[in-house]
DNA sequence: AATAAATGTGTAAATTCCGTGAAAAAACAA
DNA sequence: TTGTTTTTTCACGGAATTTACACATTTATT
């Protein structure tokens, strides 16, 4: 189990190091956004800690900037307490977070809860009346067949649906989905919303274009 | 989203239950370990607010006697502020812990934080008797009615709420939602608050013009 | 009451945005 | 290789949005 630790105050890396050695989790750290970024491309960590405010790169961005494959369980740490909103907004990919000052042994107690929970948490599929998603398998059934999606197509279906309800910019799917070197156009995207609702059928409506910001997934009228 | 409620105090019930209302989440109660086994064992619920210290029986042994699959997330209040509590809570799959006294804002946080991360469901919403303005997913209803409006009246609404009661200059406002590189006309800004008015209907009060600055967006009258 | 300044409102032109289809480019399989 | 599938680019056209502007109305000041 291998931590990676992203704080520009030296003095708070080393305790949470202490902390982690001390359970037994092994640890590497990184100064700012830019140096993590830099680990996170080169080796495989299992969890990170990660504080918002740092000078060079902060920790918004350079959540922005990981591609997908590369995304792991995330701890935010933040100064202040009343940035909730972008954090909820923003990425579900943080795993939670915490405000300055925090207890060592809390942090450490997250940290066991998400080991835990993701181990946990694997083979899973989203229903919607007959519209069957199965991300672990990788298949898309609506009334019991089999629908053939791209890749692509399907990666953009299952983010949409994590992040069900919430609007989604192109942006967005494309740094998470092609990854932050993507240099292309925007409207890529929505050519293959638009073979996705092709392929969705009746349930073409459920992708919902937000007009001016990107699309969104809903399970009902809202 | 539904949260049960577990303290003995119905003063503490009441304010979280108050924080949680606004925040749409609905809402159970039960003043001991007793009532709240019972109604886990007979509802479905999808977080606990816990406090450990109750009469009849305590939370702790509360959650030993749930039954696996009845098990939902759970945030732990608790008096004392000593670590062997929290540690001890987590192991039996507590999902987070707040002493008391703790600031209800943070409470909210973390329960986004933790509905967040279990179903990715989390909304940030405002609302206002039967207005509601829903920024994640981009919608504003009144009676539950879906209103239409373009995306600057979107942004304007938006940022207003989140400026509310304070009057936001015409320029503030072109500066923030058009960029510090427009150089189109101020008036603009009052044609998208006309648009907006006739959108809001019955609440088209509630965006005020302060003569010789601006708007603001106000709760009730002042 | 008269005036000037600020704001409300209707209209129409200008602009932006999005769905779509077609075709080029890239990735992949046989 | 060759052929097939997937991905990407791009431009057209319709529709929605944004903007500018003229005129009406309100408000503040004298």
């Amino acid at each position: 189990m291998k931590i990676l630790i992203v704080d520009d105050e030296k003095m708070i890396r080393d305790v949470i190091k202490e902390y982690c050695l001390n359970n037994n989790y092994s640890v590497d750290e990184a100064e700012n956004g830019k140096v993590a970024l830099n680990k996170i491309l080169n080796n495989s960590y299992d969890l990170m800690v990660l504080d918002i405010m740092m000078p060079e790169m902060d920790g918004f961005t350079m959540l922005e900037e990981i591609p997908k494959e590369k995304r792991i369980p995330t701890i935010v740490l933040s100064a202040r307490g009343d940035e909730y909103d972008k954090l909820a907004g923003f990425d579900l990919g943080i795993d939670d977070y915490l405000t300055k000052p925090f207890s060592p042994n809390e942090l450490i107690a997250r940290i066991k809860a998400i080991m835990n929970r993701c181990n946990s948490n694997l083979s899973s599929t989203y229903k919607l009346d007959s519209l069957e998603v199965n991300f672990s398998a990788h298949y898309i059934k609506i009334d019991e067949r089999i629908i053939n999606v791209t890749p692509k197509e399907f990666e953009i279906l299952t983010y949409l649906i994590k992040n069900k309800g919430i609007a989604i910019s192109r942006e967005q799917l494309l740094s998470k989905l092609w990854g932050y070197d993507f240099f292309g156009d925007d409207r890529t995207v929505d050519t293959h919303i638009k073979m996705l609702r092709g392929n969705l059928g009746e349930y073409r409506d459920h992708i919902v274009t937000v007009r001016g910001v990107g699309y969104k997934f809903i399970e009902n009228e809202e």
